[in-house]
DNA sequence: GCAATAGTGTCTTTTAGACATTATGTG
DNA sequence: CACATAATGTCTAAAAGACACTATTGC
């Protein structure tokens, strides 16, 4: 092996001597898109809370993007994985542990922070409403639940491109902001491009960095997977009825289901259990995941 | 806005000051999976010539790996997008360009390169076979296509975790390496955690650092994506028959399918041209994608 | 009884899977 | 004709979709 070395040199001596800062180096964040289940307050008692797909934000309390909402994330430190990192950051700034997560993509563009160059690996995460209490009390934090949804408003074509128009609304207790995102699918022989930019309000408003178009993309990857994997069961409680876990397939999917289809696709990754809730109305069998 | 600023500083001002080398910033590289489909050097000029799924592969040339093969690859610039640099890669060191490519995932565990903290993107591309004379006569570098091969050779339960062990072969003329994957699914609760390791051979045979885990990693995602994309006629020349067709299906999902079934799922992906093949049997029609 | 929700039955259409048969070229 | 591959036909089983109906609770 060593007659093949140019430099005449071990690897162990190539290591010793090598020169880390030969290449520009980048900073590296990790940033967390967490979803949750939230009921939205009901007056009719005998109606059941319709359901709304929740992103967790926090305020941003310094430069840049001061008083915008950001997802939560930070730096990853030397000696810790990205996975570690995004475990630590979900638990330092949300208290929330042991929940699902699983890596999204990483956003590389050279000017999507005006600080310096930083690179976001970004990953999604989901859990039930249950956990929620531990994510309150965090120190000096302002974190909040945003109901998130997702139209499409128009869709025109130019001839090999075509554009969509997009609106992401975010929607909390005493404060709302909408985002227009615009993504330009274009084609050259076979070639399909994507691309996806922000497009209102004024960036210094409501969503902070790029993180509207991440959270985005972790959406459309979560109406993706919901119908070829289990994620779902991740953003149910251990118990549950056949109609909440309905009502969520229908949030994340956008569109409504038949009930007596989806409870003869659903059942066999349940277990039925002989609990009941109350209501006033008929009562409704629980159910649990079944591990496959 | 600034009465929210704790500093009492504008955001300018907070840019102008701000000091990048206040985090440790790893070195950013991307790197690419480049498959195609090569046929299989054939005997009987009567039979058809069998096809496999190949991956580019770079002889090192410096430490560390040296003489190793690796993904094409190397450091994203300060000026650069990650696309941007995953473009630039690949017309550098394959000659390659114009072709499909999409995000994989990033890898970045602090001790998967020896030299220093190294956060990899990483790429995956796809080409049909008529694209590959451009990639010869590259400047000094050895590049070769290696038919890729994966085989699960055991699996086994220790109550809430389950081994499986993944052989991994590349084979080129003149070499050929194997890598073993121990891919390890533990479940603690509802949460369900996997990991994949490299097992053998020693790490400083055949394929460098962590490669033959992202090549694996792309390999699943290539087959993943087969069922519910079009992702496959990136791997086509422009025309080809409905045999041809189904052999790429096959070699990349690693099981025979009936021609029958086959020929109805894909009709309506296709445009039928009066094209034909001709060869010492009967001759077999050619179609080409019809773009959606 | 009525409002509201829970849960079942059944018909049609579509898709998937297995397998048999016919067609068309060359040597 | 034998060999090799191309292309079609048909039967069955499973899944998806639409819709109508019955059941059970509280007030």
């Amino acid at each position: 092996m060593l007659r093949e070395d140019p430099f005449q040199e071990s690897e162990a001596e190539f290591l010793k001597s090598y020169d880390a800062s030969r290449y520009p180096r980048p900073s590296v964040t990790v940033d967390m898109v967490i979803f949750t289940i939230l009921d939205k307050p009901q007056d009719n008692y005998r109606k059941l809370p319709e359901r709304e797909l929740n992103v967790l934000l926090i305020k941003r309390g310094g430069h840049p993007y001061l008083g915008c909402w950001a997802l939560p994330g930070g730096f990853v430190r030397e000696k810790e994985s990205l996975e570690d990192a995004a475990v630590r950051e979900l638990q330092e700034e949300t208290g929330l542990k042991n929940i699902y997560m699983e890596q999204l993509y990483t956003w590389g563009d050279p000017d999507r922070d005006p600080r310096t160059r930083v690179i976001s690996c970004a990953y999604m995460a989901l859990t039930d409403a249950e956990n929620l209490k531990l994510s309150a009390g965090d120190d000096a934090l302002e974190a909040k639940w945003f109901a998130l949804d997702k139209k499409l408003l128009s869709e025109s074509n130019l001839g090999e491109t075509k554009i969509q128009e997009h609106l992401l609304s975010f929607t909390s207790t005493g404060f709302s902001c909408k985002t227009l995102l615009e993504k330009t699918i274009s084609r050259t022989g076979k070639m399909e491009k994507t691309h996806e930019r922000i497009r209102e309000p004024e960036k210094r408003e409501g969503i902070a960095f790029d993180h509207a178009r991440i959270i985005s993309y972790a959406l459309d990857r979560l109406r993706n997977k919901i119908d070829y994997t289990d994620i779902v069961f991740n953003l149910m409680p251990e118990f549950f009825t056949l109609t909440q876990l309905q009502q969520v397939y229908e949030t994340i999917l956008g569109k409504e289901l038949l009930k007596a289809n989806f409870r003869r696709k659903i059942e066999h990754k349940l277990i039925e259990t002989d609990q009941f809730t109350e209501a006033g109305h008929r009562p409704s069998r629980l159910f649990k995941y079944r591990e496959s």
